[in-house]
DNA sequence: AGTCATTCGTGCATTATTGCACGGGTATTT
DNA sequence: AAATACCCGTGCAATAATGCACGAATGACT
């Protein structure tokens, strides 16, 4: 009878095209991947992988077979799911994913009651920059910025984000000079706000992280356009917010879950928590409580 | 991670209603069946069995993720097939599910050139009366008398099959006394070929196998309706068919695989091999060389 | 040319899984 | 009431799978 885990083996190599990261994804040592691809290649007499200098090559067989290794995967992850939901004890782990600053400044502050009230969940926080897979079940919970949800996953929208831009006191615009603005990397051309206002600028940094972003405005690069909740709850005395009429940004704070966990009881009470302590700060979120020049 | 296999277990168990039928169906011993199973609830945190007296049975929880089950296993089924297609060695095994005559009279004794010409292919016989699962290859080539093949499965027809009414020559009808008739077990109500010219008889003898069936013609029991190459191949002298004008049955001869088999060397060479041996005895199945009264 | 980082396979020790054999329970049969 | 035929769980030994450590091969970089 065949190993319906060999497609588990298989896919990781496929996708990631050696035994090694392959094994790395799949937490086991290479040796067992490679011997189990080797085995399942001589069970069905079927060469699915060249063996390559740079790693494993798909063959022409492997292409054959790689979609419903796929559809046979994302029906794992499914059941994966549903299994989780049955768990109706208030107990086990839950893993939330969430952006750096949000998880620093407006959740973890005021988590703790949650962890004190339920000593038998135990959390993880991912604070990974990238969306996890909610479907594969990485993360049971994500807090996100975004303008709307992806499909599949269920939840609420706790306020709507407001953006500033922010300088620090000692930043002085001088006269007939150009104004000088932190940008992100990949913003080749000047967005919106940057036309609107300070068409005679120059780009004087250029960041990926929005903790660099912050410190350069605090370290008086220039200009730059921050999320409020990001200076205003720091209280940081030497930030200031421009008085500037800005297009509101159509992005929300959303708390998000895959549907199939709706109902299950410990997503239920952390969403729930989760929905209550970020709704005491929609001000913040919503920059109503910001410090103008 | 998840061990995608223990849905096979899980089924099993689901299916079965016991560890231990489950085991046989799984060829395990039946504390491994009944240690995944176990571990299986204890990872996820769900109760997916109730432990009775007579067996296991479903929880609730269970019955939610059944019919997903159920899906993985026919992606598993169309994974093994596929795998299986893509095997392009003339060697391996070949499991072809027949019914018993057939298998006997018209394939047997004509098929040893085959496994003479290719000695690294081994066949099984699975002449099992009830129809083997190609889905799930339990059988990889059917051959099926039958009035239309199921779909899924590809194949030629490759006969007409025709029936006769046949008795021993030792059995004399006599005049205005009923006909004595061999009948099957399920045939409760007289079939038409009885309303059409044995309209007064008595069924002297229930049969469910075809076997005992021509066994009780062979004896001299009376009448019955038997597939014209099973009398007609064993050159039985002491059996005759009666020169009546039937209804041609629509049944034919059909060998058949899954279609994803189709282009597997060798199970074309298998395919091909039947459809020459078989078609040699085309007037043999269409009733063409039977002896009359 | 030599160093380093990657890739992979393989022998051997460790660990995990499985099979076996036993015992205990309940229902059915004799 | 005893025998039989099912269920199932569990300790222990056999077996299978895995991890570890090593060596070899290749390409990139110094």
């Amino acid at each position: 009878m065949t190993d319906w885990d060999d497609f588990r083996y298989f896919l990781a190599v496929a996708r990631n095209g050696s035994v090694t990261s392959a094994s790395t994804v799949l937490g086991v040592n290479h040796s067992t991947v490679s011997r189990r691809i080797a085995a399942m290649e001589k069970k069905h007499g079927v060469r699915l992988f060249e063996r390559l200098i740079s790693g494993y090559e798909m063959t022409a067989a492997a292409e054959n077979i790689y979609q419903l290794a796929l559809d046979i995967e994302s029906k794992n992850h499914e059941m994966q799911r549903l299994l989780f939901a049955q768990d109706s004890r208030l107990q086990g782990s839950i893993n939330i994913t969430i952006p750096h600053d949000l998880a620093n400044y407006c959740v973890l502050p005021y988590f703790k009651a949650f962890t004190d009230q339920h000593p038998d969940i135990s959390i993880n926080f991912i604070v990974s920059p990238s969306l996890k897979d909610l479907n594969a079940r990485e993360a049971d919970i994500a807090v996100r910025l975004t303008p709307e949800p992806p499909e599949n996953l269920v939840g609420k929208k706790l306020a709507k984000l407001r953006h500033g831009i922010y300088q620090s006191k000692q930043y002085q615009v001088k006269e007939n000079k150009p104004v000088d603005l932190i940008l992100w990397k990949h913003e080749t051309t000047p967005p919106k706000w940057v036309k609107d206002h300070f068409p005679d600028h120059r780009v004087v940094l250029r960041v990926d992280d929005m903790a660099s972003k912050y410190a350069a405005v605090k370290a008086g690069y220039g200009l730059a356009r921050i999320p409020c909740y990001l200076p205003d709850t720091l209280n940081e005395q030497n930030i200031r917010r421009l008085p500037l009429d800005m297009v509101p940004s159509d992005w929300g704070l959303w708390v998000l879950s895959h549907a199939d966990l709706r109902q299950t009881a410990r997503i239920k009470a952390c969403k729930a928590f989760l929905h209550q302590i970020l709704q005491e700060q929609t001000d913040l979120i919503e920059g109503k409580l910001s410090s103008y020049l």
